[in-house]
DNA sequence: CGAGAAATTGAATCAATTCAATTTCGGTGG
DNA sequence: CCACCGAAATTGAATTGATTCAATTTCTCG
């Protein structure tokens, strides 16, 4: 029979994680027509590069599972981690119109994506206002999360920084139905520091330090988290005086 | 006679600055379409705010004239600047599709705007597809910028944000018809300060450094740019030794 | 002209980096 | 399955760039 494997379970209405993508608010029968839409690849291994900034932009992606980071890289060759993508995740719609992507996407392990050729998204999007909505929804969503960073960068001190990256993990996996008391790290210390603006060094006594104070369990690449809330305070700056305050 | 007062000067078709702005890419028709719908409003005075994160979003607003700045705050009060906005900039779509817009913008002298409201500028985008790019186009360089921005602030020193900051402000002058040698700093240093993460000391240490350097000369918020690609190459972290190598 | 805001300058302090030396991890081939 | 290699991570000590604190000075504009 000429049906692919796995059919069944690549279809946007089964998958697991249309609450955080694109689907989220369509109806039965425009969801079927995004559905006829995508193109399923075959798994990506590791350090695969799914598009880079010399690819030709032509489609957005959805992480369907596995992880990915993005990368913009300076004249200099110097290299920026600007984001990490998760199951749900939509990637390379900060590229939309332009003729190249501004940036790489490289798989942090074994994934897999569905494919949006943008110029039948595009069609599509003019007969479905709620899917243009929703496209439009998401480029929002991710300046107001280039705007936190931004004001994470400038205004936090290493310490929260990284408390911060470890609760937005935790959330995120929290929100795509996996442990966010425990989870592991698919990216090196190295991209985590590129991407905080923190040296390695600073990663790595940082996640021992967390672990001395009894706010993380650190096992290598697995984080397993024991005071969610304490790290949630004092990723926004609280700090222990203020903390006891709140506890009277 | 019902004739508003400067009526010739308020046309897209004559405006100095379409050339940066939604008009880029259009025709004369679609220009003429796009004209009408715009609402042009009364001078706003410096530290008027022109929208809100609180204020619902209903319309883009391009800078006519003056100068903005865009903030956005954290729960604890905290301000960000993230972005400073001149004639023929678009401000307000990082919002596009939020109920509200997700940042404050404030005039930094007295300025005008040209106001584009958004249900009637969708309406609009349906019927001509390149006014729908340009937008995308205009959200898609932001994102560049951004990313920019966080490489510098992630990876420059101070020094290197500063200069990035003032060969910046130099290109999007000299864009705009107006000197890229020699202008007015419409922002206090606090603004930049913030804006590049850094502490107004800091800032008023560097900008008499470069002063000493002959880099630039300061008179206030006055500023004359004596080395132009020096400065550039400084912001780029190359530094004395590369640029004598350089010379060579 | 006067008052409050903005900017400058100096000295002391500190958080984070840099440099350097190990240790541990993860994957490959014997 | 174990040994081995390079990559990744950890830890310590010294250094530094930038901040903080504090004191003036200079603008701005009502």
């Amino acid at each position: 029979m000429g049906m692919k494997e796995l059919d069944i379970s690549i279809h946007c209405q089964t998958c697991s994680f249309s609450h955080l993508c694109l689907p989220v608010s369509l109806n039965d029968n425009e969801l079927e027509s995004l559905d006829d839409i995508i193109k399923r690849e075959n798994p990506l291994q590791k350090n695969t590069i799914l598009f880079s900034d010399d690819t030709p932009f032509n489609s957005l992606y959805a992480v369907r599972t596995g992880s990915f980071k993005t990368v913009v890289s300076s004249e200099d060759g110097q290299e920026q981690v600007v984001g990490f993508h998760f199951p749900g995740d939509l990637l390379g719609f900060d590229s939309l119109n332009s003729n190249h992507h501004q940036s790489t996407a490289i798989a942090l392990e074994t994934s897999m994506v569905c494919e949006l050729p943008y110029h039948t998204l595009d069609q599509l999007a003019e007969r479905f206002p709620k899917l243009r909505k929703q496209i439009m929804n998401s480029m929002s969503s991710e300046f107001k999360q280039k705007h936190e960073l931004m004001m994470l960068l400038n205004k936090r001190k290493a310490e929260e920084r990284l408390l911060y990256f470890l609760t937005q993990l935790s959330q995120r996996f929290g929100e795509r139905g996996f442990s966010n008391k425990q989870f592991h790290l698919t990216m090196t210390r190295n991209d985590i520091g590129n991407y905080l603006g923190v040296t390695i060094e600073t990663i790595s006594r940082l996640l021992t330090r967390f672990q001395k104070e009894k706010l993380i369990k650190v096992d290598g690449k697995l984080i397993i988290v024991l005071e969610y809330d304490v790290m949630l305070a004092k990723s926004k700056g609280l700090h222990d005086e203020l903390l006891q305050q709140l506890a009277s």
